[in-house]
DNA sequence: TTACTATATAATAATTATTACTATTTGTCA
DNA sequence: TGACAAATAGTAATAATTATTATATAGTAA
């Protein structure tokens, strides 16, 4: 893994900050550089606990609206649960999914040069994996218009 | 995508239940015919609601832990929210991601294959794409184990 | 510096989603 | 048919997400 500069890392937060017209509070600060150091992609909940080390009175609601607006500069990146709740698929053949980041639909995809991407052999060695998913994101035809 | 055959369908989900000794209830039918014949992923709220049309005292946790058979017995899968809540990832650069079904982490790793990896044309062409992301799914060194 | 103002914050409440519980009912098989 | 393990309805408990509001603060410009 390309080791993150955290400094840089920084550097851009600030810049975009800037550019959006948010302000600096330390709230903000910790809770980004809580995220840059972990490894373990965080809940919203243990970003709080994290954070209220150095911040003993911030609010789990600070950091809800901070993460999101993390995600909106682009900053940082769901990795689970984007839309509201679990979801499930009858549809167990080869296919792949597009999820709208505006209307949070799914939609069903087929490719050839999908189903053919393979699982690298030292992950194979590595985990016992079962499954491959690929996931595109962006927004969908009725979403792109409104935009 | 390839029609799903709902017959076929059935037929290996009376196998399944058998094999697993899982009776074979008007509620396990209905839903997973539901799923079935569904193409947007529903959540359990949903697939309770669209039920009760057929099962009008069908309850909420009948539903509930019926998806998550159908999930144990791989006739149906999830789409969205594996695990309990949102989590997030600092780490913009290019990465890609392994999830463990049992103790639910999720693990970076690189790969310059998976890198390469394009977008399909006619699906840019479709949609306004900005992102791709590839999961493996299985189980980690540590629950591999356990098993 | 100081005063101003838009934004951010803490604290908490409301809503929504998930999971657990128990008494009753229902498939299945002998 | 009758016995019994498994499944269900109804509901309660927990957990996660989102909204609200009064107060505080960062950034700006005099």
């Amino acid at each position: 893994m390309k080791k993150l500069n955290v400094e840089e890392a920084m550097k851009i937060f600030y810049q975009k900050c800037e550019e959006r017209g948010l302000k600096i509070t330390p709230q903000r600060v910790f809770i980004y550089q809580e995220l840059l150091q972990a490894t373990d992609h965080p809940s919203i909940d243990e970003i709080y606990q994290r954070v209220k080390d150095s911040l003993p009175n911030i609010s789990f609601d600070t950091v809800y609206r901070t993460a999101f607006s993390l995600t909106e500069m682009k900053l940082v990146d769901i990795v689970e649960g984007h839309s509201g709740s679990r979801r499930f698929d009858a549809n167990t053949g080869p296919h792949h999914h597009f999820r709208c980041l505006k209307c949070h639909k799914i939609i069903d995809f087929d490719s050839d040069y999908y189903d053919k991407v393979i699982i690298p052999e030292e992950l194979q060695r590595k985990f016992n994996i079962v499954a491959k998913k690929i996931m595109l994101e962006g927004f969908c035809e009725e979403c792109s218009q409104i935009e």
